[in-house]
DNA sequence: CATGGGGCTTCCCACCATGGGAAGGTCAAG
DNA sequence: CTTGACCTTCCCATGGTGGGAAGCCCCATG
């Protein structure tokens, strides 16, 4: 099986599984000895594993984790379960996150007119919170996690 | 002033204010004999601008826009509105996608015993959602929207 | 047997924003 | 005049992913 049949079965591009392989996240494939790379089901299937796992927003870090975790027969459940909710609570927290974004700008949304007349709450927040001070609404403009964590992957 | 004046006082790290200089999100900076860059109050107020639209996970070249449409007095309130829904819309899928993530990995996680033994359905999932087929939870492992708009800030 | 097309290989570049750091010039205070 | 804080430009890294070039390989068809 080559890369390219690889790529179909597991759903993995041929250009990541390649990029897998170097930065370690899976080991060194086998070559023919023209040099084509080389995998077995069981290959596929371990990439496959890590597409889901990807499909759940999980970095490639924490991949590796469970990966290992996978192969390990012997793992307790519990340190699987660690990972699973330190992902879950990740998302959330980015959850959280872009919730306060998208509330805080739909309000200040709701109240723009939305015709010809240049005058705009939108712009006059961003251009300082300052002047239109005192309204009840929580402003958001501070408080920022300032984490990355992907969870952007195109299938 | 200077660009780390200015930094601290728009909340942008001087970094970014070079490269927002080079990327053309604004003019370039006055400079000294010396070469030193400097900036105004107004200067000071477009950064400030800047970061706010930031804060809300406004991606660059929609910044680019806004500060457009800020600095023309007589835009129509509608086209502001419009961009600030289109990223009010984004936000929306973006947290769509994650909690569609976090919903599943969470409903996986609970049916994990978190003990000692080595049985875990969170790995049973990731090996291959056709071996436990037929659960009724939305499995997501599939079905991804692959966008990626940053909205991720460390202020 | 030659040729063509589709695969494979490696290597570099791009994205989006941001931070880190090196090497060297400048400014202001002591 | 020295010191230290600042500025300048330049390169590199992140996290994942795609694009593409240059060159080799394999198979099938004429």
């Amino acid at each position: 099986m080559n890369i390219g049949e690889a790529a179909r079965a597991s759903g993995i591009s041929a250009k990541m599984i390649r990029y897998y392989e170097t930065v370690g996240l899976v080991p060194p494939a086998g070559r023919t000895e023209a040099g084509y790379r080389t995998y077995t089901a069981r290959d596929v299937d371990t990439l496959r594993f890590i597409r889901r796992a990807r499909d759940f927003g999980v970095p490639m870090e924490r991949v590796k984790l469970l990966v290992g975790l996978w192969q390990d027969k012997d793992r307790p459940s519990r340190e699987v379960k660690e990972v699973a909710l330190r992902q879950v609570a990740e998302l959330e927290a980015k959850i959280a996150e872009l919730t306060a974004m998208k509330d805080a700008l739909a309000e200040l949304a709701s109240a723009c007119h939305g015709d010809n007349r240049p005058d705009c709450p939108i712009l006059r927040d961003l251009a300082g919170a300052s002047c239109s001070a005192a309204h009840p609404a929580p402003t958001l403009h501070s408080a920022k996690t300032g984490e990355r964590f992907g969870g952007n992957r195109s299938a």
